[in-house]
DNA sequence: ATATAACGATACGATACAGTATCGTATCGT
DNA sequence: ACGATACGATACTGTATCGTATCGTTATAT
């Protein structure tokens, strides 16, 4: 996105201005905080610009479309999450598992979620939005599996993919299928479930 | 629904027009097609009455709202499933999951979905409807858990919750989050672990 | 055969939204 | 200080949608 140059000297500013980014900021906060609130669908260039303080023109002088925006603004919240390194598989496991549960309920990007699935289930775009905030969700898990293997702890033949939908499955469904509390009894249930039958 | 008096002879019709019933049927069908494609979000009237044919003054006649026409959509969405019975849980819990596996990734309610589970995250109507769903996907699994405590094959104190959680969530999280294949192993995988566990 | 109810066609008002155009002003880098 | 650039305000076009109003037509039950 930035600007490169052979002649960097003619170039405006190559390293961009103070107002850009502080218009691009407020923004891109406002698109998050709707986006939070109203899901991708009622997502709108007006609200934003209202709500934000920033001309509408603006905004269009950084986006190139409502769409465009949209997918900025989701790309931007994907959660990064640390792994991780307790020595056990399963102390792995649960600190991440403990983690995700109390994100769960509270992270914003658990009530955007279920928007952008919805999206991506016909949009190309956001469904490569999606894969990406999904890769990140497992990539933890996904890494103290393979470790544990390294250990011997977990066979080689041990299927990760499984694994992680196991781990993950019922506590996602609890969010926005069952609607179910996730509390810990019900995380250390899964968790126990899951590595006594490996 | 059925109008109900107490001097039925005097009712213009007793049992509904047949006229009403072909526009209310033409109607209905088209907003499940409507729904299916585009989700909850870009479902409007005009395209109703477009495609179905039928004047949108009709569809307003039935029903107040577009909104009203939405839910009553969806409400008759909900798959019925029949709950078998081979004498074993794991029989029956096999039986099950193999047939929602395999209705994931091709029935009409399984693209719907996530529309619903997204507007529901802040519209109450839609919160029941959801619920009312999600009741139903369970119900067979709750009931030959429960089944096989009655035979003793379960202990009293399994937490039926959690194990439906822990069976469905899986199938659940590949279909709309990880994006990965349900396949018979998969299937067999996960309730392999889950009946182990117990 | 006829009255009643349902229907279709069309137009309408109100609102929301995407995206563009214009023009004057404020801010930035130098 | 000054020129380039970004910004704000406003207005505008075009479209989509909800929901209503009107009125003539058709199907239905009896």
């Amino acid at each position: 996105m930035v600007t490169t140059s052979k002649k960097s000297e003619r170039v405006p500013s190559a390293n961009l201005n103070r107002r850009v980014e502080r218009s691009r900021h407020a923004i891109l906060t406002t698109a998050f905080e709707l986006l939070s609130e109203g899901g991708v669908a009622s997502f709108s260039v007006d609200e934003v610009a209202r709500r934000s303080g920033v001309a509408k023109t603006t905004i269009y002088r950084h986006w190139p479309t409502r769409e465009a925006l949209v997918i900025d603004a989701c790309s931007r919240m994907i959660a990064e999450q640390e792994t991780p390194d307790t020595g056990s598989l399963e102390g792995d496991v649960t600190a991440i598992l403990v983690e995700i549960a109390h994100l769960l309920p509270t992270a914003n990007w658990s009530f955007v979620l279920p928007s952008i699935v919805d999206t991506a289930e016909r949009n190309p775009e956001f469904a490569e939005i999606h894969s990406r905030i999904q890769r990140g969700h497992a990539a933890p898990l996904r890494e103290v599996l393979q470790r544990a293997v390294g250990r011997g702890e977990l066979s080689a033949h041990a299927d990760v993919s499984t694994i992680v939908a196991a781990l993950l499955g019922p506590l996602f469904y609890r969010r926005w299928f069952s609607r179910e509390p996730i509390d810990d009894p019900f995380v250390k249930a899964i968790i126990k479930g899951v590595l006594a039958s490996l």
